[in-house]
DNA sequence: GCTTCATGGAACATATCGAGTTACATGAAA
DNA sequence: TTTCATGTAACTCGATATGTTCCATGAAGC
Protein backbone atom coordinates (compact mmCIF):
# COMPACT_ATOMS: atom_id res chain seq x y z
CA UNK A 1 0.00 0.00 0.00
CA UNK A 2 1.25 3.41 -0.59
CA UNK A 3 0.26 5.56 2.19
CA UNK A 4 -0.04 8.52 2.84
CA UNK A 5 1.59 11.44 4.88
CA UNK A 6 0.24 14.25 4.48
CA UNK A 7 -1.05 14.84 7.96
CA UNK A 8 2.36 14.02 9.42
CA UNK A 9 4.37 16.58 7.08
CA UNK A 10 1.81 19.21 7.87
CA UNK A 11 1.79 18.74 11.15
CA UNK A 12 6.27 18.96 10.70
CA UNK A 13 5.68 22.22 9.02
CA UNK A 14 2.77 23.97 10.95
CA UNK A 15 5.57 23.20 14.20
CA UNK A 16 8.08 25.02 12.54
CA UNK A 17 5.91 27.57 11.51
CA UNK A 18 5.33 28.38 14.92
CA UNK A 19 9.01 28.54 15.99
CA UNK A 20 9.77 31.30 13.25
CA UNK A 21 8.57 35.32 14.23
CA UNK A 22 7.54 36.63 10.97
CA UNK A 23 6.50 34.68 7.60
CA UNK A 24 7.96 31.81 6.47
CA UNK A 25 8.29 31.40 2.36
CA UNK A 26 7.30 28.61 0.74
CA UNK A 27 11.24 28.15 -0.02
CA UNK A 28 12.13 27.91 3.26
CA UNK A 29 9.50 25.08 4.58
CA UNK A 30 10.59 23.15 1.15
CA UNK A 31 14.16 23.08 2.01
CA UNK A 32 13.25 22.35 5.49
CA UNK A 33 10.94 19.40 4.31
CA UNK A 34 13.04 18.71 1.85
CA UNK A 35 10.31 18.79 -0.62
CA UNK A 36 9.59 20.98 -3.13
CA UNK A 37 7.96 24.25 -2.42
CA UNK A 38 4.77 23.62 -4.60
CA UNK A 39 4.09 20.54 -2.49
CA UNK A 40 4.50 23.12 0.12
CA UNK A 41 1.76 25.54 -1.12
CA UNK A 42 -0.73 23.10 -2.55
CA UNK A 43 -0.84 21.41 1.77
CA UNK A 44 -0.73 25.43 3.20
CA UNK A 45 -3.31 25.99 0.59
CA UNK A 46 -6.20 24.05 1.94
CA UNK A 47 -5.16 25.37 5.64
CA UNK A 48 -5.58 29.12 4.07
CA UNK A 49 -8.72 28.40 3.07
CA UNK A 50 -10.09 26.64 6.34
CA UNK A 51 -8.39 30.00 7.99
CA UNK A 52 -5.33 27.96 10.11
CA UNK A 53 -2.48 30.35 8.19
CA UNK A 54 -2.51 32.99 5.97
CA UNK A 55 -0.28 33.74 2.87
CA UNK A 56 1.12 37.29 1.88
CA UNK A 57 3.05 37.55 -1.52
CA UNK A 58 5.96 39.77 -2.48
CA UNK A 59 8.57 41.11 -0.37
CA UNK A 60 8.53 39.83 3.24
CA UNK A 61 5.99 37.11 2.27
CA UNK A 62 5.07 33.99 3.14
CA UNK A 63 2.79 32.20 5.21
CA UNK A 64 2.18 33.19 8.97
CA UNK A 65 -0.04 30.99 11.46
CA UNK A 66 -3.38 32.73 12.48
CA UNK A 67 -4.59 30.45 15.03
CA UNK A 68 -4.27 29.54 18.70
CA UNK A 69 -2.23 26.07 19.05
CA UNK A 70 -4.26 25.22 22.01
CA UNK A 71 -7.38 25.12 20.25
CA UNK A 72 -6.66 23.39 17.25
CA UNK A 73 -6.40 19.44 17.46
CA UNK A 74 -4.66 16.86 14.87
CA UNK A 75 -8.29 16.59 14.21
CA UNK A 76 -8.77 19.56 13.00
CA UNK A 77 -5.76 19.48 10.98
CA UNK A 78 -6.86 16.56 9.66
CA UNK A 79 -10.14 17.64 8.76
CA UNK A 80 -8.53 20.04 7.06
CA UNK A 81 -6.87 18.30 4.52
CA UNK A 82 -9.70 16.69 3.76
CA UNK A 83 -10.21 14.23 6.11
CA UNK A 84 -8.45 11.65 3.64
CA UNK A 85 -9.50 7.65 4.08
CA UNK A 86 -7.96 6.64 7.56
CA UNK A 87 -7.59 2.74 6.28
CA UNK A 88 -6.03 0.72 3.73
CA UNK A 89 -8.48 -1.77 3.77
CA UNK A 90 -12.16 -1.50 2.26
CA UNK A 91 -14.70 -3.91 0.78
CA UNK A 92 -15.42 -5.49 -2.01
CA UNK A 93 -18.43 -4.05 -3.54
CA UNK A 94 -18.72 -6.28 -6.69
CA UNK A 95 -21.24 -7.71 -5.43
CA UNK A 96 -23.50 -6.13 -3.21
CA UNK A 97 -26.51 -8.25 -3.61
CA UNK A 98 -24.43 -11.62 -2.90
CA UNK A 99 -25.51 -11.97 0.54
CA UNK A 100 -21.53 -14.03 1.35
CA UNK A 101 -20.30 -10.57 0.35
CA UNK A 102 -23.15 -9.06 2.74
CA UNK A 103 -22.11 -10.72 5.51
CA UNK A 104 -18.70 -10.51 4.89
CA UNK A 105 -18.71 -6.86 4.55
CA UNK A 106 -21.52 -6.15 7.89
CA UNK A 107 -18.65 -7.80 9.69
CA UNK A 108 -15.56 -5.76 8.46
CA UNK A 109 -17.47 -2.89 8.27
CA UNK A 110 -18.00 -2.97 12.29
CA UNK A 111 -14.55 -3.49 13.41
CA UNK A 112 -13.24 -0.84 10.54
CA UNK A 113 -15.84 1.89 12.04
CA UNK A 114 -14.58 1.19 15.66
CA UNK A 115 -10.88 1.34 14.66
CA UNK A 116 -11.78 4.85 12.91
CA UNK A 117 -13.67 6.26 15.05
CA UNK A 118 -10.88 5.43 18.05
CA UNK A 119 -8.35 7.02 15.68
CA UNK A 120 -10.59 9.93 15.26
CA UNK A 121 -11.24 10.37 19.09
CA UNK A 122 -7.22 10.08 19.75
CA UNK A 123 -6.27 12.94 17.20
CA UNK A 124 -8.90 15.05 18.43
CA UNK A 125 -7.38 14.75 22.06
CA UNK A 126 -3.94 15.82 21.10
CA UNK A 127 -3.53 19.49 20.18
CA UNK A 128 -1.20 21.56 18.24
CA UNK A 129 0.22 23.36 21.62
CA UNK A 130 0.96 19.85 23.46
CA UNK A 131 2.99 18.67 19.86
CA UNK A 132 5.04 22.46 20.57
CA UNK A 133 5.77 21.57 24.38
CA UNK A 134 6.59 17.99 23.53
CA UNK A 135 8.95 19.68 21.02
CA UNK A 136 10.09 21.94 23.47
CA UNK A 137 10.89 19.27 25.94
CA UNK A 138 12.91 17.36 23.52
CA UNK A 139 15.03 20.59 22.43
CA UNK A 140 16.01 21.58 26.00
CA UNK A 141 16.75 17.55 26.67
CA UNK A 142 19.37 17.78 23.64
CA UNK A 143 20.32 21.03 24.92
CA UNK A 144 21.36 22.40 20.66
CA UNK A 145 19.67 25.27 19.74
CA UNK A 146 17.24 25.24 16.60
CA UNK A 147 17.45 26.74 13.40
CA UNK A 148 15.13 25.95 10.89
CA UNK A 149 17.75 25.91 8.03
CA UNK A 150 20.32 23.51 9.45
CA UNK A 151 18.09 21.38 11.41
CA UNK A 152 17.12 18.99 8.86
CA UNK A 153 20.66 19.74 7.52
CA UNK A 154 22.14 15.90 8.26
CA UNK B 1 -5.58 6.60 -1.63
CA UNK B 2 -5.92 3.04 -3.17
CA UNK B 3 -7.54 0.21 -0.80
CA UNK B 4 -6.85 -3.04 -0.47
CA UNK B 5 -9.55 -5.57 -0.41
CA UNK B 6 -7.98 -8.44 -0.19
CA UNK B 7 -9.30 -9.18 3.09
CA UNK B 8 -12.78 -8.49 1.88
CA UNK B 9 -12.23 -10.89 -1.09
CA UNK B 10 -10.57 -13.24 0.41
CA UNK B 11 -13.23 -13.66 3.17
CA UNK B 12 -15.81 -13.91 0.55
CA UNK B 13 -14.35 -17.21 -1.39
CA UNK B 14 -13.48 -18.94 1.88
CA UNK B 15 -17.24 -18.50 2.84
CA UNK B 16 -18.45 -19.85 -0.90
CA UNK B 17 -15.84 -22.52 -0.77
CA UNK B 18 -17.75 -23.67 2.43
CA UNK B 19 -20.63 -24.02 0.71
CA UNK B 20 -20.00 -26.91 -2.09
CA UNK B 21 -19.39 -30.07 -1.12
CA UNK B 22 -16.53 -30.93 -3.22
CA UNK B 23 -13.48 -29.22 -4.67
CA UNK B 24 -14.23 -25.69 -6.28
CA UNK B 25 -12.00 -24.48 -9.35
CA UNK B 26 -10.46 -21.27 -9.96
CA UNK B 27 -12.80 -20.66 -12.57
CA UNK B 28 -15.64 -20.85 -10.62
CA UNK B 29 -14.41 -18.97 -7.80
CA UNK B 30 -13.62 -16.01 -10.56
CA UNK B 31 -16.70 -16.40 -11.88
CA UNK B 32 -18.59 -15.84 -8.57
CA UNK B 33 -15.85 -13.03 -7.12
CA UNK B 34 -16.38 -11.31 -11.07
CA UNK B 35 -12.29 -11.34 -11.64
CA UNK B 36 -10.02 -13.86 -13.25
CA UNK B 37 -8.81 -16.83 -12.01
CA UNK B 38 -5.23 -16.09 -11.77
CA UNK B 39 -5.75 -13.86 -9.45
CA UNK B 40 -8.31 -16.50 -7.14
CA UNK B 41 -4.74 -18.41 -7.25
CA UNK B 42 -2.71 -15.82 -6.10
CA UNK B 43 -4.84 -15.61 -3.03
CA UNK B 44 -5.28 -19.02 -2.21
CA UNK B 45 -1.77 -20.05 -2.72
CA UNK B 46 -0.93 -18.11 0.42
CA UNK B 47 -3.57 -19.63 2.48
CA UNK B 48 -2.33 -23.39 1.08
CA UNK B 49 0.92 -22.33 2.57
CA UNK B 50 -1.04 -22.26 5.92
CA UNK B 51 -2.56 -25.15 5.72
CA UNK B 52 -6.20 -23.44 5.75
CA UNK B 53 -7.20 -25.19 1.92
CA UNK B 54 -5.70 -27.34 -0.14
CA UNK B 55 -5.67 -27.81 -3.96
CA UNK B 56 -5.75 -30.55 -6.11
CA UNK B 57 -4.87 -30.46 -10.01
CA UNK B 58 -6.45 -32.25 -12.86
CA UNK B 59 -9.75 -33.62 -13.54
CA UNK B 60 -12.47 -32.88 -10.28
CA UNK B 61 -9.64 -31.00 -8.75
CA UNK B 62 -9.88 -27.26 -7.18
CA UNK B 63 -9.72 -25.57 -3.73
CA UNK B 64 -11.25 -27.44 -0.82
CA UNK B 65 -11.21 -25.98 3.32
CA UNK B 66 -8.80 -27.93 5.33
CA UNK B 67 -9.89 -25.99 8.47
CA UNK B 68 -12.39 -26.17 10.99
CA UNK B 69 -14.25 -22.55 10.55
CA UNK B 70 -15.29 -22.38 14.05
CA UNK B 71 -10.84 -22.17 14.93
CA UNK B 72 -10.66 -19.15 12.50
CA UNK B 73 -10.96 -16.11 13.12
CA UNK B 74 -10.65 -12.93 10.49
CA UNK B 75 -7.32 -11.89 11.72
CA UNK B 76 -5.95 -15.45 11.18
CA UNK B 77 -6.86 -14.63 7.36
CA UNK B 78 -5.50 -11.23 7.65
CA UNK B 79 -2.56 -13.00 9.15
CA UNK B 80 -1.97 -15.62 6.29
CA UNK B 81 -2.22 -12.90 3.43
CA UNK B 82 0.45 -11.33 4.89
CA UNK B 83 -0.75 -8.70 7.41
CA UNK B 84 -0.81 -5.56 4.94
CA UNK B 85 -0.92 -2.31 6.23
CA UNK B 86 -4.05 -1.37 8.27
CA UNK B 87 -3.67 2.27 8.07
CA UNK B 88 -3.87 4.55 4.99
CA UNK B 89 -1.36 7.06 6.83
CA UNK B 90 2.19 6.76 7.52
CA UNK B 91 4.60 9.11 8.97
CA UNK B 92 7.42 11.22 7.56
CA UNK B 93 10.78 9.98 8.23
CA UNK B 94 12.70 11.89 5.66
CA UNK B 95 14.09 14.24 8.84
CA UNK B 96 13.87 11.79 11.63
CA UNK B 97 16.99 13.78 13.12
CA UNK B 98 14.61 17.01 13.43
CA UNK B 99 13.17 17.56 17.02
CA UNK B 100 9.56 18.46 15.22
CA UNK B 101 9.46 15.42 13.06
CA UNK B 102 9.94 13.11 16.22
CA UNK B 103 7.40 14.96 18.28
CA UNK B 104 4.99 14.64 15.14
CA UNK B 105 5.43 11.41 14.89
CA UNK B 106 5.29 10.11 18.66
CA UNK B 107 1.81 11.81 18.93
CA UNK B 108 1.14 9.69 15.40
CA UNK B 109 2.14 6.55 16.54
CA UNK B 110 0.40 6.12 19.66
CA UNK B 111 -2.68 7.22 18.03
CA UNK B 112 -2.21 4.91 14.95
CA UNK B 113 -1.12 2.06 17.19
CA UNK B 114 -3.88 2.29 19.47
CA UNK B 115 -6.29 2.04 16.39
CA UNK B 116 -4.71 -1.22 14.72
CA UNK B 117 -4.50 -2.84 17.92
CA UNK B 118 -8.41 -2.45 18.38
CA UNK B 119 -8.84 -3.22 15.11
CA UNK B 120 -6.77 -6.81 15.03
CA UNK B 121 -8.23 -7.36 18.34
CA UNK B 122 -11.84 -6.99 16.46
CA UNK B 123 -10.86 -9.05 13.75
CA UNK B 124 -9.72 -11.89 16.42
CA UNK B 125 -13.15 -12.02 17.90
CA UNK B 126 -14.83 -12.74 14.64
CA UNK B 127 -14.35 -16.27 13.51
CA UNK B 128 -15.05 -17.51 9.69
CA UNK B 129 -18.12 -20.49 11.55
CA UNK B 130 -20.06 -16.78 12.55
CA UNK B 131 -19.74 -15.07 9.70
CA UNK B 132 -21.06 -18.25 7.97
CA UNK B 133 -23.59 -18.32 10.76
CA UNK B 134 -24.85 -14.98 9.60
CA UNK B 135 -24.95 -15.64 5.97
CA UNK B 136 -27.16 -18.50 6.66
CA UNK B 137 -29.81 -15.91 8.57
CA UNK B 138 -29.85 -13.22 5.53
CA UNK B 139 -30.69 -16.32 3.64
CA UNK B 140 -33.14 -18.30 5.42
CA UNK B 141 -34.39 -14.46 6.08
CA UNK B 142 -34.92 -14.19 2.22
CA UNK B 143 -36.04 -17.22 1.46
CA UNK B 144 -34.31 -17.99 -1.78
CA UNK B 145 -32.06 -20.88 -2.28
CA UNK B 146 -28.14 -20.32 -2.86
CA UNK B 147 -26.25 -21.27 -6.19
CA UNK B 148 -22.82 -20.46 -6.63
CA UNK B 149 -22.75 -19.52 -10.54
CA UNK B 150 -25.55 -17.62 -10.49
CA UNK B 151 -26.14 -15.79 -6.75
CA UNK B 152 -23.70 -13.04 -8.39
CA UNK B 153 -25.41 -12.90 -11.79
CA UNK B 154 -27.25 -9.63 -11.15
C1' DG C 1 8.17 52.29 -13.90
C1' DC C 2 11.05 48.35 -13.28
C1' DT C 3 13.05 44.61 -10.85
C1' DT C 4 12.77 41.26 -7.39
C1' DC C 5 10.38 38.19 -4.55
C1' DA C 6 6.61 35.69 -3.26
C1' DT C 7 2.18 33.07 -3.80
C1' DG C 8 -1.43 30.81 -7.18
C1' DG C 9 -2.43 27.43 -10.23
C1' DA C 10 -2.31 24.56 -14.30
C1' DA C 11 -0.02 20.96 -16.56
C1' DC C 12 2.93 17.31 -16.79
C1' DA C 13 6.23 13.61 -15.03
C1' DT C 14 7.34 9.86 -11.91
C1' DA C 15 6.98 5.94 -8.74
C1' DT C 16 4.33 2.67 -6.47
C1' DC C 17 1.04 -0.88 -6.05
C1' DG C 18 -3.39 -3.41 -6.31
C1' DA C 19 -5.55 -5.68 -9.85
C1' DG C 20 -6.25 -7.84 -14.18
C1' DT C 21 -4.48 -10.42 -18.17
C1' DT C 22 -1.81 -13.50 -21.09
C1' DA C 23 1.05 -17.34 -21.80
C1' DC C 24 3.09 -21.52 -20.81
C1' DA C 25 4.62 -25.33 -17.78
C1' DT C 26 3.31 -29.12 -14.57
C1' DG C 27 0.63 -32.82 -13.22
C1' DA C 28 -3.63 -35.73 -12.49
C1' DA C 29 -7.84 -38.01 -14.26
C1' DA C 30 -10.48 -39.91 -18.04
C1' DT D 1 -3.05 -38.83 -25.27
C1' DT D 2 -6.50 -35.69 -24.48
C1' DT D 3 -8.62 -32.80 -21.15
C1' DC D 4 -8.73 -30.23 -17.10
C1' DA D 5 -6.82 -27.94 -13.36
C1' DT D 6 -3.22 -25.65 -10.66
C1' DG D 7 1.58 -22.98 -10.58
C1' DT D 8 4.07 -19.23 -11.99
C1' DA D 9 6.22 -15.65 -14.52
C1' DA D 10 5.66 -11.50 -17.09
C1' DC D 11 3.12 -7.99 -18.70
C1' DT D 12 -0.51 -4.28 -18.80
C1' DC D 13 -3.60 -1.04 -16.60
C1' DG D 14 -5.43 2.42 -13.35
C1' DA D 15 -5.21 5.15 -9.36
C1' DT D 16 -2.75 8.30 -6.70
C1' DA D 17 0.81 10.44 -3.70
C1' DT D 18 4.52 13.06 -4.86
C1' DG D 19 7.59 15.88 -7.52
C1' DT D 20 8.56 19.23 -11.25
C1' DT D 21 8.15 22.91 -14.68
C1' DC D 22 6.10 26.96 -16.33
C1' DC D 23 3.77 31.15 -16.25
C1' DA D 24 0.47 34.47 -14.17
C1' DT D 25 -0.52 37.61 -10.30
C1' DG D 26 0.58 40.87 -7.01
C1' DA D 27 3.36 43.26 -3.32
C1' DA D 28 7.75 45.54 -1.71
C1' DG D 29 11.96 47.99 -2.79
C1' DC D 30 14.77 50.66 -5.89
Amino acid sequence: MKRDSRLSGILHVLLHMAEQDGPVTSEMLATAMQTNPVVIRRIMGGLRDQGYVSSEKGHGGGWTLTCDLNAITLRDIYDAIGAPTLLAMSNRTEAPGCLVEQAVNAALVQAFNDAEALLLTRLGEVTLAQLSADFHTRLSQRGGKFDLETVHAS
